[in-house]
DNA sequence: TAAGTAATTGACGTTAACGTAATCTATGAC
DNA sequence: GTCATAGATTACGTTAACGTCAATTACTTA
């Protein structure tokens, strides 16, 4: 049984949760990235389509283009018993998270560079901190 | 004594050896992220420039815009004399790392989901193996 | 029923990060 | 000298990811 949280979400409503505009959320649509049910010609969001959202936002901080962020939400939707798909989609999987290795290995040295040149700012300070004591 | 590496590049060389083009470079220059020395009009860059352009890389493969990435090589460009830059350098990496760290988070929970689905992978195309036996 | 509020669609505008000529200059090879 | 090459400088084109109207349509509330 699927959790059924009934909850409902307008395009407003659900770009002021996420902190993003509604125009956003629709271009996401016409990109491929979600698909809300329509009540008669209106939006409506569930909570699945708000996860994926979130899916999004969090592709894009770490700096993926939307057609990537799509390939990655399509690896959720592949066919199980296809075969040949499972395949494909092994394959991509794979790719990506070589790709966010190399990312995660940036990632890190830029951290330590980052945080030795705190500890020489703090050191400068303290230094000059001295001669006035 | 500063190491003295003499080796200089030209525009092209230096494209080639880190698999962009001449024009990014130039580009990079237009927005004053490096300044490289001139024989005439004819540019020339140093193996500090090279390394500038190397951070410029990583900037972009973590997703940073050039502005972004002109911000952090700017924190290499500070007077350490002057008290109040240093306060604001202090200031700046501080944030950077805050933002780092966020997009770690993301990264390691992106990473932790990929692996998960391709451990379903795996056990799915497995399954199927099963029955051909 | 009139009026205000919210949503949709369509079209054009904008910024970032280059690509792609086109034109011009300097220089080494012959 | 001239011819080919490499580099420089405009300048215009392009793609991504929305922003910003403008014109409709739908709903609700007095």
């Amino acid at each position: 049984m699927k959790s059924n949280s009934a909850e409902l979400y307008s395009v407003t409503e659900l770009a002021e949760q996420l902190g993003i505009t509604p125009r956003a959320i629709r271009f996401y649509e016409t990109k491929g990235l979600i698909k809300p049910q329509r009540a008669g010609t209106t939006r409506v969001y569930t909570h699945r389509d708000r996860a994926r959202l979130q899916l999004i936002l969090r592709g894009k901080r770490l700096g993926f283009t939307l057609a990537n962020i799509k390939e990655y939400l399509d690896l959720y939707d592949v066919d199980p018993s296809q075969e040949t798909q499972v395949q494909m989609l092994l394959k991509g999987i794979t790719r990506r998270i070589g790709e966010l290795e190399q990312q995660r290995e940036d990632l890190e040295t830029t951290l330590i560079e980052l945080e030795e040149m705190r500890q020489q700012c703090v050191a400068n300070i303290n230094g000059k901190d001295k001669n006035k004591r």
